[in-house]
DNA sequence: TAGCTTGTTCACATTGAGTTTACAATTGTG
DNA sequence: CACAATTGTAAACTCAATGTGAACAAGCTA
């Protein structure tokens, strides 16, 4: 699904941001300034970042050149007031829209929608691969044909990774820290307890795709041929 | 893409890694000093620091170790000598890696390369070199049209290591260290072995591809004329 | 409370990648 | 050529990585 980066120094804003768009199957990730930001965007895959002007450290406008510069994703600014000033300068470095606070949860959305389809971004609150198809709002996954069933979440996530890219392979630790955050400090064993029941539930010959072991790597779900 | 810190009190020294390192997609961050880089670290999310071990206010030992213990990232040394002292106490420091001056620029950027690999650091990864295709994201090879093919781990890094820089031979020191680490102590056959197998599934008329013997030195990667 | 569902852990089975072995083949050198 | 060093390779072996059934724990619901 579509990782949207949050970058705002207040974190009550930023919560209100993921509640309005948690909603429609996005994914965040949080940043309180643009040093932090940037190293996010280094090491995690975003899709779409949401910036305030106004942060300490560096602020919106350095970021979002940095951003333009380094990395090609879209760029929705926001900030207090809508001072035709900063508006101008905000288009000047490449943001590609722009919202002032308050905003309409609405507009937010819709705003955000926009540029995704205008990235040609998958927009993905829901994906499709064989004969099975998942809907992240509703938390369902529907195997050919049947009637959409509702999956425990650690499932629904974990099937949800592996088939937002299908053909790539994951390390087992890049499966964990997505599903059950870096900190985890389980068993081993439970990834391939969950890979197992995602096997049982996705017979090859009904679901059209497979996932597969990579010895010492880690896992990878291809279309079965 | 990846941030390298190199810290070095000649300027000189560090222009010259960046040259070398640079055709190779990575950014740059410097410092002169040890403090400077204590700092930098800091701030910046650090894929891998190159260090000299002579330098004011903080040597390279130092340094190391305060990485070592506050950050995650790998090391590589460099120093004037190969004085075997300074060898163990580098490795002792917890140096991951380990390069004397003057030092050979393919070499410099092969053990950078090795180290962001075994460090996982999600280094670019496609190659393509005759009729052989590496995707290093999937994992997989492709050989001449056929379907792409899964390798096992240690065959893929080392077509991968191999396959990186056509036409260089690699010392079989510098392969097991490359694949293995330079901790690898097991025995010098299962290098040949393994390298018997790549032949095995690139014969040369479908691949494109030869693995040459140096005798005495190692191997190379060459296309077929 | 009993009875589900979900997530985790454990113990044990299984497998195959990676390594070693043992010997053959090749190359270089005096 | 003789012979020593180096490399190739088939086959056996080994063990860590993975699969799996079952039990347990926690939370929710009726």
């Amino acid at each position: 699904m579509n990782k949207i980066l949050v970058v705002d120094d207040e974190r009550h804003i930023r919560e209100l941001i993921k509640i309005f768009l948690e909603p429609e199957g996005f994914r965040f990730i949080e940043a309180a300034d643009g040093v932090e930001a940037l190293s996010v965007l280094d090491t995690e895959k975003i899709d779409l970042a949401i910036i305030d002007i106004l942060m300490p450290k560096m602020d919106g406008y350095s970021l979002c050149k940095e951003i333009r510069e380094y990395y090609d994703l879209p760029v929705l600014m926001v900030t207090a007031k809508s001072e035709t000033r900063d508006k101008v300068a905000g288009f000047d470095l490449g943001a590609d829209d722009y919202l002032t606070k308050p905003f309409d949860p609405q507009e937010l959305v819709a705003r955000v929608k926009a540029l995704m389809r205008r990235y040609e971004i998958n927009y993905s609150g829901h994906i499709e691969i064989g004969s099975v198809r998942m809907d992240r709002k509703a938390y369902t996954v529907t195997v050919a044909g049947n009637e959409p069933a509702t999956w425990p979440m650690k499932e629904f996530e974990l099937l949800f990774t592996l088939a937002g890219s299908p053909g790539r392979t994951f390390s087992r630790e890049a499966l964990i820290e997505s599903i059950w955050g870096f900190d985890f400090e389980g068993n081993e064993r439970t990834l391939d307890v969950h890979i197992g029941r995602l096997r049982d539930k996705l017979p090859e010959g009904k679901s059209g795709i497979r996932i597969r072991t990579i010895r010492g790597v880690g896992y990878r779900l291809e279309t079965a041929s």
